[in-house]
RNA sequence: GCCCCCGUCGUCUAGUUGGCCUAGGACGCCACCCUUUCAAGGUGGAAAUCGCGGGUUCGAAUCCCGCCGGGGGCACCA
């Protein structure tokens, strides 16, 4: 038997990652058993469904090089590939119209007139009295008579399942063991609305065994619907899947993970730089291991001992600091030309054009000083600008020249005219010409080197002084300099 | 309220059938080294009485029972 898998999201919105690690884990499965992974798009909710929604799961998805085999058409979503489709569940409604009948037929669901309100009702009045709220079955039974009328009065029914109110259902999950409920915990749960579109429970039970699925992972809180899962496939004759219901991710509240907890939606950890690499690595670790020391794990690695017994039962935090931790060793694995690749986009959309060869030069000075691609802005920005630099006096003058601005701008002059002339400019020639010159100064060269630092980059932390300068260019640094003497001799003339 | 799931350092986890665990690794944190700043890197450290209480056993994080805590579900949402 061939392993078939499936993602099958809602189009409501953006893909984010609590989602996109139970698509991670099922596309694993798949591809370590040589398997088939099916994306399908549950879109059974008119009234939820959001346009583009679909376009931008299928981005998310590529985007960590999540790749389906069967589902809608990357390039066209409204075409299909694979021979089990349509996989858009709007367009097989068919499949739970025939499904709806065989349940009515076996006597396994009926036709419920009840109104929105009164159950609405039903439920208020249950939550006070500290019930659970239940479906109290009222058409349950009802006459052909009374049936027959209110047909007539033009309501449209809905179709609930017949639950067994006694007895229990039970079922073997591959992560938790053995899980049992009690039926008379359950209620006549819906299976089709009355605008003739299926619930979740049906429709996605229908696909699965239609599209030949073989193992359900999902996440833990479908553990509770299950029964019902369990209890439709028995009505219609069918085998239910393997099951596996994989812990949840939460937030830092740990309350489930959603957009309630500010950016986790996929395309936003893309906006602010991290790498699909290693987002792919940090979601693999989150309920599945190794072994009991590798952090850093690539794509085949992954696929090769990804198993579903080393997935964990307890849920977890989603932990940012750790992500970025990560993104930086995959910066740093980076050569100097991919690593400017990754970075241009970023820095082009702050500053405008971006020279390849230039950045691929200001690259090497960065590359260890950043965890994020788009703190490339915030740490090279100043390579890129023409006008003046714009920093506090107080950054330039640091706490030993707090009290000394003329001394300060002595020393910069005293820079100015052992670089401006060089014969060479590169990192080496320019240290040979600048270190020698604190002692003459009477200062220390890391004094020194702090008011240059700032001088020529508007920074107190940045990449190393000699190299900075050299890719900065003998025009830039000189004029920074200049302007950096100007403003002090204007301030201590005060 | 009812049902289900979960419970090892702050966080992610190792701990497969009880002994090699005086509980290992990683992020973060602290210190030191390197050093012109910031990083990166290196070394070391603090950090978990394995939720709590009882058992079983020569021996339990690992088995049993009870309790507590957290989370999830209980829609004509998925």
């Amino acid at each position: 038997m061939t392993v078939r898998v499936r993602f099958p999201p809602s189009p409501t919105g953006e893909l984010h990652v609590g989602n996109i690690r139970t698509a991670l884990f099922n596309w694993l499965f798949a591809r370590h058993h040589g398997g088939t992974f099916i994306l399908r798009i549950e879109d059974t909710d008119q009234t939820r469904n959001v346009p583009g929604a679909i376009e931008s799961i299928m981005e998310s998805l590529l985007w960590l090089g999540l790749d389906w085999d069967e589902g809608p058409d990357p390039d066209d979503p409204s075409r299909d590939v694979g021979e089990y489709g349509p996989y858009v569940q709007s367009r097989r409604l068919d499949h739970y119209r025939r499904a709806t009948i065989d349940l009515l037929q076996a006597d396994r669901a009926y036709l419920c007139f009840c109104s929105p309100e009164r159950l609405e009702e039903l439920r208020k009045d249950q939550q006070r009295r500290k019930q659970p709220p239940k479906y109290d079955r009222r058409c349950r039974d009802l006459a052909d008579g009374q049936r027959k009328e209110l047909d007539a009065r033009g309501i449209t029914p809905v179709v609930r399942f017949k639950t067994p109110m006694a007895g229990e259902t039970s079922f073997h999950d591959l992560i938790r063991g053995d899980v049992v409920f009690e039926n008379e915990t359950l209620d006549d749960f819906v299976v089709l609305k009355s605008d003739g579109y299926p619930v979740y429970h049906l429709a996605h039970l229908v696909d699965d065994h239609l599209m030949k699925v073989t193992h359900v992972l999902r996440g833990d809180e479908l553990l509770s619907s299950t029964p019902r899962h369990i209890l439709l496939h028995e009505a219609l004759g069918w085998e239910p899947p393997a099951l596996a219901h994989l812990p949840m991710i939460l937030g830092p509240d740990k309350a489930k993970l959603s957009k309630r907890h500010g950016d986790t939606s996929v395309l936003e950890f893309r906006e602010r730089g991290f790498m699909p690499e290693a987002l792919l690595n940090f979601l693999g670790l989150l309920g599945w291991s190794l072994d009991d020391r590798t952090e850093i794990i690539d794509r085949d690695t992954f696929i090769k001992h990804f198993t579903i017994d080393r997935i964990v039962k307890n849920p977890a935090m989603f932990n940012f600091e750790k992500l970025s931790w990560m993104n930086g060793i995959y910066i740093r694995g980076l050569s100097y030309e991919d690593l400017a690749d990754h970075v241009r986009p970023f820095l082009e959309r702050e500053i405008g054009p971006v020279d390849r060869d230039y950045l691929v030069r200001i690259v090497p000075l960065i590359q260890e000083r950043i965890k994020l691609m788009s703190e490339a802005v915030e740490m090279a920005g100043f390579f890129f600008l023409d006008d003046d630099l714009d920093y506090p006096l107080a950054d330039l003058l640091g706490r030993r020249f707090a009290d000394a601005p003329a001394e300060a701008a002595g020393a910069l002059e005293a820079v100015l005219s052992a670089v401006r002339d060089l014969a060479r400019w590169d990192a080496a020639t320019l240290e040979e010409a600048v270190r020698p010159l604190a002692d003459g100064l009477g200062l220390k060269s890391g004094d020194l080197f702090g008011l240059i630092r700032v001088a020529i980059t508007g920074r107190t932390a940045a990449p190393p002084l000699f190299q900075t300068m050299a890719v900065l260019g003998r025009e830039r640094t000189v004029g920074r300099i200049e302007h950096a003497v100007a403003r002090l001799q204007s301030t201590s003339a005060k």
